[in-house]
DNA sequence: TGGATTCTGTTGGAAATACAACGAAAGAGG
DNA sequence: CCTCTTTCGTTGTATTTCCAACAGAATCCA
């Protein structure tokens, strides 16, 4: 337990609060820690979701299958931050994607109606947690927002583009490594993985990107 | 002005709050309205946002535009909802997305600092509009999560099922009528209008559906 | 090291989509 | 009631995507 403070005070929901009082709250908040091994689910759709999650070490996909078995990689959380938020925040909600072991991980649960409660008497930084979450959910938003914009691309290539300058932008470089291997990026973009392939090679041959794996390179962009 | 006080103690903002204490807050909130005029934009994207919008009356459109004026249709906004919370609660963050009028309409812009700054003396009803905003936000991600959802599917017709299955339940019958009209249904699903309209053709000759602008019938579904 | 497994790129045929063009139907406004 | 405008459905063609199958490369593990 020890070793996740430092991760704690760092994560995306207690944020500039120190680590003396991240242990405090922790208790306030009734946390929770849990372990999971790789592919295994820690929300199946349908479930009623009673506390956000915190990811403490591991990777966790959310995924979102249909009934013909085709999966989506919906978004994946990297320790440190928030998933099943959402959920938490509307009670009458239930799952409506899962969330699955991507390896081995552990994850912290705390009760949402704690943090949006504020309790006069202890936590003097309620607050700063209450303004994290709402920042949290604003930026998992615009994350959506982004990705919305790279899936209503009409083709393959446009959406793969739309992905990978953006991605340069965010990394503020040409040459950059995504977190999927080629399997992953094409259930992120709900494409085609062979298709995908074929439309890489098809933009190398053009001089548009260059790669290797997960090692991409954008090549003559104007905006960097 | 009067006009427009039963719909704010209605909107997703003040829910929960009467009339008399919205009034009191709007001060507090440093409330100002503005007139439109239809399609016109109320937001351009790459614009810096200070402050969330309400719809008092009328419809807005979010939409997205590439570089070739292929547009998007993100959502749509009607009287009593918040836009721009997003954006307004990322100071650093600039609108990646426009807003148009979709028709004659008036607007609210609220300080967000304010709603998140707890002024201990005046607004008794402070908590519950903190509480607000961050289910405003969760449902909105809850939203996006669901046109994720649409929009991920492979084919036109599991797009426009997806969709048409989606607001059947929402709306809890097989008869219903859905917000847009065929460019915007389109536009919203990220798919060609003529291939949409020779898809739904196809669909009511299968039986599946049965439609007249936009009124729609799902046919022999098991789910409701 | 050698074999098994996973990951990636390629290809060809089947199927679906985009695009452009057109006419019919519906709605708006005098 | 008539005209003008917008919306909607249809069709044919060019493109693109999907799917399945396979082979080479990389990785893993005993």
């Amino acid at each position: 337990m020890r070793d996740f403070i430092e991760i704690l005070s760092k994560s995306s929901l207690f944020s500039g609060i120190d680590e003396e009082h991240v242990v405090a709250m922790l208790g306030c908040l009734q946390a929770t820690t849990r372990h999971y091994t790789k592919g295994a689910f820690i929300l199946r759709p349908g479930d009623s979701v009673n506390g956000v999650g915190l990811v403490l070490a591991g990777r966790l996909l959310v995924v979102r299958e249909d009934y013909w078995g085709n999966r989506e990689i919906v978004s994946y959380v990297s320790p440190g931050n928030l998933f099943a938020e959402v959920f938490a925040c509307i009670p009458e909600a239930s799952a409506t994607v899962g969330v699955v072991a991507d390896e081995e991980c552990t994850i912290m649960l705390l009760d949402v109606r704690r943090i949006l409660t504020t309790c006069s008497s202890s936590c003097a930084f309620h607050a700063l947690l209450i303004e994290n979450l709402v920042r949290v959910l604003a930026q998992k938003n615009l994350m959506m927002n982004e990705k919305l914009g790279h899936l209503s691309r009409r083709s393959t290539r446009e959406k793969i583009l739309s992905y990978l300058s953006a991605e340069a932008l965010r990394q503020g470089t040409e040459s950059f490594s995504i977190p999927f291997n080629r399997q992953q990026f094409a259930d992120y973009l709900s494409v085609d993985r062979s298709a995908m392939s074929a439309e890489l090679s098809r933009m190398r041959r053009e001089g548009l990107i260059e790669f290797r794996r997960s090692q991409f390179e954008l090549k003559n962009v104007g905006f960097l």
